[in-house]
Formats: C-alpha cells, sequence, structure tokens
DNA sequence: GCCGTTTTCGGCCCGACTGTTTTCAGTCG
C-alpha cells in the first residue's frame, strides 16, 4: 500500500467537506494528516504491521478516528466515509473547485442556481453571461471565472527546480536595480529546494513599494497579470509560470522571509508556538501586542522560541521543530562538502565531451576525482560499450589520467542491470574497474517483486559499488518503475551498496524522504550528476539541495571522502 | 477531527486582494 494513495483521499475528502461546508477545522484536520502522511518515511502498513493503531496515531495529526481509517484502507483498499461521500456529489465538481478563482463556496452555489458540475458547463454558462445575475455574481466575477479557465488550461502544473531557478534569478537581476529595493530573495518552494516548484514567491524589502510593483508587473517576460495591490502582486511569466511579489518594510525582512518560505503548516505551527507565549506571528514579526519584539532577522524567528535555526529545506513538518527544540537537528551536507563526482558520460557513448574534458571541467569546479562511467553493451540507444570496447576504454581513461595532474579520474562504468538480475559484463571485466555503478535501463514495466528480485540480485555482485537512480523516474515523464524501496534498501545495507541520489533536475533520485530513510537504515548515498557534457557538472548543487531536505550530513555521502577513504569505504565488502 | 505542563472541552494562523458588500465574504498563500 503507498502511502501517497491514502494522502490523496484524505485530500479529497477534505475538499467534499468543504463542499458540505463542514466545520472548517475538521477540514483542516484532514489536510493535515494528509500532508503528514505524504511526508512519512516510512510505510503506513508496516508501521500499522508492527504496532497496530497505538503506533498509526502517534503520527502527528493521526487521531482515533483517522488511525481506523487508515485501518480500514490497509485491510480493504477502501474508506468506507470518503465513498459516501462521493457519491454525495457529482463526480467532476471538484476539478470545479481547483479552477483558479473558484472555492468551495462558489462551486457549490453555482451547483445550486445553474445546475454546474464540470468546467465545461462552467466555461459555456460565463460565455453566455449566465453568472452575472446571480445574487454575489457580477461581470468582474464572471471575467474572472473564465480567466482562470484559461489559466487552468494553459498551466502545465509544476515546473522543473531548474526552470524555476533560472526565471527566479532573471527576476532577481531585472528587480535589484530598481530604485528604493534593499533586499531580494527568492523564497517559497524554491527556497526550500523542492524538486518541483507551483510557483515563484519573491520577497523584496522596502520602504517604497509602488515602483516596484510597477517594475515588476512591466517586466518582459511577465504575460498576465492576475493582481496587484500595494505590496503583493501576481503575474502570470512567459513559461505559463506565476511570480508572486510581496514588498515589506526592512524591519520585518526576517518575518516574512520565514513567511514566504514556508512551508505552510511550518508556519501554522510557529504562529501557534507565538500564542501560547501571548504573541502573534505575522509576515511584519513577533508581536507583543502591539510591540514588534522580533522578526528583523530570520535567526529571531527560532531563536525567540528557543529553537535552532531551521535551514529552508527542512521546513516541511517532518519533525524539524522537535529536533531543533533539543538542539538536535542535523549539520546539513553543502555543496562545498562534494570532493567528486561519481557518475559521468563521454563521447565514447552518449555524451558529448572527451574524459579530459570531462576531467578538466571537475578540477575546475575544486574536485579530486570523477568517474567515468560510460554505458555497457546493451544500453544500444546509447551507444552501450562492448566488452573489447569497455576494456580499451579503461586504457584510455588511464591514460588520461597521466596528461592531467591535480585530479584522479577513476575508470569506471553504468553497466545495465539485465532482466534476470546478472549484470551486463562478466565479472573478469567488472573486476577491472575502480568503482562500478549498476543500473536499470530495460524491461521498466516488470511486476514490483520481479524488480525487486532483480536489484537485489545485482547487488550481490561484489564488483558492483553504486545503484544509480534507484527509481528510474523522470519528473513530470515518466513514472518509477514499481519497486519495493523498503526492500532496496534493506539489501542495499547488507550488501553494502551505496544508493545515488542523482543530481539532475529532471531525476533527483533519490527522493529527499528515501535519502532520510537511507539514513535512518544506516545505508551510505552518494550525490552525482550523471553528465553528459562539462557544463552539467555543475548540476550537483540540486541533488544537495534534495540530500538536504533528506536530512543528510556529510558523513551520510560518501563522495565527501578524500579518494583513498572513499576507495576504501566502497571496495569494502 | 485533533489536541492538551493553564484545558478531555473548547479551542484551532494571519493577512492581502478582489468584487460587490454598505461592513464583508471568498479565495489565496
Amino acid at each position: 500500500m503507498e502511502n501517497n494513495a491514502l494522502a490523496k483521499i484524505f485530500y479529497e475528502t477534505a475538499e467534499l467537506l468543504a463542499l458540505k461546508n463542514e466545520n472548517p477545522f475538521k477540514i483542516r484536520a484532514y489536510q493535515k494528516a494528509a500532508n503528514n502522511i505524504e511526508n512519512l518515511s516510512n510505510n503506513l502498513e508496516e508501521i500499522y504491521k508492527k504496532g497496530g493503531l497505538p503506533a498509526l496515531q502517534e503520527i502527528p495529526g493521526i487521531g482515533h478516528d483517522l488511525s481506523l481509517k487508515i485501518e480500514e484502507f490497509i485491510r480493504t483498499g477502501k474508506v468506507r466515509s470518503y465513498k459516501e461521500l462521493t457519491h454525495e456529489f457529482p463526480k467532476e465538481i471538484i476539478n470545479l473547485i481547483n479552477i483558479p478563482g473558484m472555492g468551495p463556496k462558489t462551486a457549490l452555489l453555482l451547483n445550486k442556481k445553474l445546475k454546474i458540475d464540470t468546467p465545461a458547463k462552467l466555461e459555456k454558462a460565463a460565455r453566455h453571461g449566465l453568472l452575472r445575475n446571480i445574487p454575489g455574481f457580477g461581470i468582474k466575477k464572471e471575467e474572472n471565472i473564465l480567466r482562470g479557465i484559461s489559466l487552468k488550461k494553459r498551466s502545465k502544473g509544476r515546473f522543473r527546480l531548474d526552470e524555476a531557478t533560472e526565471y527566479a534569478e532573471l527576476i532577481v537581476e531585472k528587480l535589484k536595480k530598481s530604485k528604493g529595493v534593499k533586499k531580494i530573495l527568492p523564497c517559497g518552494s524554491l527556497r526550500r529546494g523542492q524538486e518541483t516548484i507551483g510557483d515563484l514567491d519573491i520577497l523584496i524589502t522596502s520602504t517604497d513599494p509602488k515602483p516596484i510593483m510597477d517594475a515588476f508587473t512591466a517586466l518582459p517576460f511577465v504575460t498576465n497579470i492576475i493582481v496587484k495591490g500595494e505590496t503583493k502582486s501576481s503575474v502570470i511569466l512567459k513559461n505559463g509560470m506565476q511570480a508572486d511579489l510581496r514588498v515589506v518594510n526592512p524591519k520585518s525582512f526576517g518575518a516574512a522571509a520565514h513567511y514566504f518560505t514556508g512551508c505552510k503548516a511550518h508556519n501554522i505551527n510557529i504562529r501557534q508556538l507565538a500564542q501560547k507565549n501571548g504573541w502573534k506571528v505575522s509576515e511584519y514579526g513577533i508581536f507583543k501586542g502591539n510591540k514588534q519584539i522580533g522578526g528583523t532577522t530570520e535567526e529571531e524567528m527560532f531563536s525567540k522560541f528557543g529553537l535552532q535555526f531551521i535551514p529552508p529545506e527542512l521546513r516541511e513538518m517532518r519533525g524539524e521543530f522537535e529536533a531543533a527544540a533539543k538542539g538536535k537537528l542535523p549539520k546539513l551536507i553543502e555543496l562545498s562538502d562534494i570532493k567528486g563526482d561519481l557518475h559521468s558520460h563521454t563521447n565514447a557513448t552518449d555524451g558529448s565531451n572527451t574524459i579530459l574534458e570531462m576531467a578538466q571541467a571537475a578540477k575546475k569546479l575544486g574536485y579530486e576525482y570523477i568517474l567515468i562511467s560510460d554505458h555497457s553493451q546493451s544500453t544500444r540507444v546509447a551507444r552501450g560499450l562492448s566488452i573489447k570496447q569497455c576494456l580499451q576504454n579503461i586504457k584510455e581513461i588511464h591514460s588520461a589520467g597521466k596528461m592531467i595532474s591535480g585530479i584522479k579520474i577513476l575508470a569506471g562504468a553504468e553497466v545495465d542491470i539485465l532482466p534476470d538480475g546478472k549484470l551486463d559484463y562478466p565479472d573478469e571485466v567488472l573486476k577491472q574497474f575502480d568503482l562500478c555503478i549498476c543500473s536499470i535501463h530495460s524491461n521498466f514495466k516488470m511486476p514490483k517483486e520481479k524488480m525487486t528480485a532483480r536489484i537485489v540480485k545485482a547487488f550481490q555482485n561484489k564488483y558492483v559499488h553504486i545503484f544509480a537512480h534507484p527509481t528510474g523516474r523522470l519528473i513530470g515523464e515518466r513514472e518509477p518503475y514499481a519497486v519495493d524501496m523498503e526492500q532496496v534498501l534493506k539489501a542495499a545495507k547488507k550488501y553494502k551498496i551505496a544508493l545515488e541520489l542523482n543530481a539532475h533536475p529532471k531525476r533527483l533520485d533519490l527522493t529527499d524522504i528515501y535519502c532520510r530513510r537511507a539514513k535512518e537504515l544506516g545505508v551510505k548515498v552518494v550525490i552525482s550528476t550523471d553528465s553528459h557534457r562539462t557544463s552539467q557538472l555543475s548540476l550537483m548543487k540540486y541533488g544537495v539541495l534534495t540530500a538536504r531536505r533528506g536530512w543528510l550530513e556529510k558523513h551520510d555521502v560518501l563522495n565527501t571522502l578524500p579518494i583513498s577513504k572513499l576507495l576504501l569505504r566502497l571496495k569494502d565488502k
């Protein structure tokens, strides 16, 4: 049973309860529970098997009632109360709520008055001017709804971290020159390093917001202005992404940065802590009565509550408050800790650069080593190397090594795990590599048990050291293959295989949640870029962000080690 | 529906913006 399947049921329950005009706090309880379930690093079914209902109730936001629903879902695959709710409403009505500008109240009203229950019917009614006659509606609201529908149609949903980062940098570059801008900081899920970004949140401090708002909404790559107020504006960029700008007074910088970074549940928690102290927290600061007692710096947003500073990547309500209160937050890995890249391709297969060029680029980044790991023979699309070519390639890696100083070029390969779990080269070849990566490039559609067994079998080969992009997903393009990651992680521990966190922003595989589980189980991680050209070596930063989200520290990641220790660790079988 | 070193009942984050409201509801983050 997947945690996310149940999280989705709880999220939808919340939406349906909102349509019923239920107690808003009950609705929030469902949302909170769904959010916490999504963020769990282990499987609900395993938790239940081990500890039953009491174990489920130890999960924050899960009490008596919800634990019973989880139990029901584990046993039957269904939640009856949810099923019953869905029968009370037309099937597509949730799609109405998800149109920007529409909410449960509006959806329900339109359903009652005009029998609208699908986005298509809503669009038709709005085009025919039928909405403006309803009490509380007018021409503008009608136009807004039409705009929301077209926005929804054009929106590609979420954006990759690298694309969002590039736009954020562009906006910062353009706006930092505007008159009166003191500080400018991209916040939101981008700052938390989430793998995909819904919209950009940019924070600026200034005492004169108006001209900054004007400059923002007039940026050349802005296609629509959604709202434009005194201190807050929202626009659509030409790639379809929404960007929000907030301008606050410099004395509120810390509180605003904290607030706009989120996540939402994390913010609510800080505000509740404030209440307990008789204070109030908003994006403008920490207040005792009308007096601001903190929030000029972001550090104060934690120190005032007796907490360690919580880095943005940890602000996901995954136990960061408990750890910060005890002074037990991890000292997160940093980009500067990385001493080498352990996954790279050259023009021997599907890369663009030579061995030497890749090594020179890695040296420029200050690395001590780089592993050249071209594809093995079965990966024909990538022009994988035959045994003969592979042996030749090892020689060429060694001779390239003699032509450069200050960096060690390691000879390796990214060897396919064949459908039966055997490796794509015989042991006599494998043993000649300094380090060997294995990974899946074919037969993605195997049943879960077979795929898991395939991977675990490969781990038993003593010449294999690293398992690359462990779930095979491509963000927004390809789902992960069916695989029991808990078993894979445990096998990695048993056979001393390091799991790769592939830093390419379209992979980020391991995910943050699996990184954390790996750490809990004592499985070592390597962060590599899988570069196919020299410029991609700089994608390492996205891998490090994901590792930080997974609470990883320097000692959890093997390519923070100097070369001698690295080889000792990986070859210790 | 959850939660508790003030509480097992009575709370539950806080503010901006918009439209149509004559004092505020709905939506969003």
